[in-house]
DNA sequence: TGTACATCAGTGAACGCGCGTTCACTGATGTAC
DNA sequence: TGTACATCAGTGAACGCGCGTTCACTGATGTAC
């Protein structure tokens, strides 16, 4: 399958293609799908979009813009998960937190090619202002949901938000990247991932204190 | 500097490396450190140990099969690392637990080379029974560590061994390869990653019930 | 101890290939008037 | 509405390069007797 049919019937292209920049990432995450983010070439990309390798170059510098693009949609499909699993904490923060730790997973499971961009690209993301902040918008969901929970703790016994949203972040991460993923390089265990991270939430939360009401 | 040099004094190669299987795996090293996990070729490692490349096919089919025994050897240096780290739980579990989770960090700290090559180079560790054995081996040294932990414990209360090494094992991997990796992927946070991993492992103890004597 | 021989671990030349990148170009689209 | 023109987004040919891999080879090492 070539990604310039990807359209509407009748819709042909002609010497634009009109889409080229949405087509070359889908073709990327297919290459990274099947052969590791490093197993992509801008030409192999070019190639799958049905364009001449010099045409990429009109849309990216180089192999890594193209990349770092790949890797920040991938946080902005990961925020919306994230966001539209925790649901503003409805209809209570556990349930809702519960939820949000499962997306983590599913995420990983279901877009391997998005995560591995996303996270073991090599990209040194502090030059791709976009990627750091699409990065941060993510981890905010996370953060806003530990607050959350958070605020239903007397005041006197509260962690602090920032320490507890990075615990949740390295546990979520380190079973996501582990254990859940959906590629080769997952580790069989002998459970589902989603229990094992429900109940180190749990077990972490007992530790902090919180209590459901 | 060229690896064939790295010799005793006077012991001049010939014709003959010598070393060629540590030489090429030094040199691999060192260029996964400048370039990630997928930045090196057969070819470069080759000519960084000084021999023609045809050379590393007398000791590796493939670049992966290097690859394979770069992770392999990194993982047994892991395991090296972690088991003195463990010490066997002296002086107490809870002191040598300690130890035990900054080793892993410091771990990926110091040798992100190895680090990636053992976690990120999307080998399919499947296929390399050596790695995987390897990997195996290193974890056991952690699963260990919690058994003694859980020995510790009235007999009614006691976790499943495998359910918490899992867990340590995934938030102590998030936090080394989030927070703690020495190279260009390290999310920096704002406070020591060796402490938030400390605190996180105390509260984890407390929801289990663990106490310390 | 000496010699013949097998085996091992390299050489170096060669090949076809795909990549990244550039260049002058051209077809398609949008806009000013 | 028509036309001229600027701009945009492609083409396709070309380049030099390094890679992976093969091949017949050869120097060095180890061993049998």
């Amino acid at each position: 399958m070539s990604w310039e049919r990807d359209q509407q019937p009748g819709a042909r292209r002609g010497y634009h293609h009109g889409n080229l920049r949405e087509a070359l990432i889908k073709a990327a995450l297919k290459l990274i799908a099947e052969k590791g983010p490093s197993g992509f070439s801008f030409a192999e990309a070019a190639r799958a979009a049905g364009v001449s390798p010099a045409a990429p170059y009109r849309h990216y510098r180089d192999r890594d813009a193209l990349m770092a693009d790949v890797a920040s949609r991938g946080f902005e499909a990961f925020e919306a998960k994230l966001a539209s699993a925790w649901k503003d904490g409805a209809p209570d923060p556990f349930t809702a937190f519960e939820r949000l730790g499962r997306a983590y997973l599913d995420f990983a499971r279901r877009e391997p090619a998005q995560f591995s961009a996303m996270f073991e690209s090599g990209l040194a993301f502090t030059s791709f202002p976009e990627l750091h902040s699409a990065g941060d918008r993510a981890f905010n969901v996370l953060r806003d949901a530990c607050a959350a929970v958070i605020a239903t703790m007397p005041e006197a016994k509260r962690p602090p938000v920032m320490m507890m949203a990075l615990h949740i972040w390295a546990l979520s991460h380190g079973i996501a990247s582990l254990f859940a993923r959906g590629d080769g390089a997952r580790r069989p265990i002998p459970m589902p991932s989603e229990d094992l991270l429900d109940a180190a939430v749990l077990l972490y939360f007992d530790g902090l204190g919180v209590r459901k009401s």
